[in-house]
DNA sequence: GTCATTGCAAACGCTTTGCATCTGT
DNA sequence: ACAGATGCAAAGCGTTTGCAATGAC
């Protein structure tokens, strides 16, 4: 494996605006979203730069990048070790977690059938608290 | 919940093809895929018809549908039951498995952060044996 | 001065839709 | 005959890219 070259990367001020509104939240954001809500804060920047910053920080490993079932890619700010998502599928708040248990079985079912570099994606949903007292309310 | 209305379904020569078509392989495919080789076979078909019944065949739960990395969805047929995917990352074939562990850790998880009616994806990714082979040959 | 970054608009690729026509039942 | 299915082309939508201008170091 390369230790890759990991290109010069030069501060801007809408990088920095970039890499701040996503530390701003707890949810998975689209680049769209993240676009149109910076604008409305009065902090111009081009939809291209939006979705550049953000393949650079994925590249860095900054953040955490997924696609909804529509095709959307959504983006988080992540802590660097591995770990999963639990995600509210009504709000898109998310909490890191660990999975220790899942790891093991991913890989074992990997090898059970012949597969080697194991690799896996697990994220769950659900409703969260407050999202589910606001079905409740109001359904 | 709703018991779903179920639309009705006619029968015909492409919808058949496309059915057939996947039920050839294990992967998973793409719609244009699917499009791209059912015209080789000398089996004339739009591409929005490939489309349409690939999405009636998901709300009937006759086929899987995920998200790749670059946004395509790609189907394969499946079995009705719930179930995980273990893919290979080279070639695309498909293991269907099964993972009790993991549906308990994933509603353990949820209800530890007060999050409600868990649902989750998981998807183990490796290189199969068959192409583990081959890369070790030709990487 | 050099080279990464920005913004815009145009290009892209996958998917969906409008509509007239065809077809299964 | 009615309602679903088809094909084509056009539209949609998120994302990427070409290019000239700008800005960091």
């Amino acid at each position: 494996m390369v230790p890759q070259p990991q290109r010069v990367r030069r501060s801007s001020r809408q990088r920095d605006a970039v890499q701040e509104s996503l530390a701003g939240t707890d949810a998975f954001v689209s680049a769209q979203d993240l676009y149109a809500s910076m604008r409305e804060q009065g902090n111009p920047i081009g939809l291209a730069t939006v979705y550049r910053a953000l393949q650079n920080m994925v590249e860095d490993d900054e953040v955490d990048v997924l696609r909804t079932d529509d095709g959307e890619a959504v983006y988080r700010r992540c802590s660097p070790s591995h770990h999963h998502h639990l995600v509210c599928r009504r709000c898109g708040r998310t909490v890191e977690v660990e999975g220790p248990d899942v790891e093991s079985w991913a890989s074992t079912v990997a090898a059970a059938h012949g597969f080697t570099a194991p690799d896996h994606v697990v994220e769950v949903f659900g409703t969260c608290a407050d999202c589910t007292r606001a079905e409740a309310a109001q359904p």
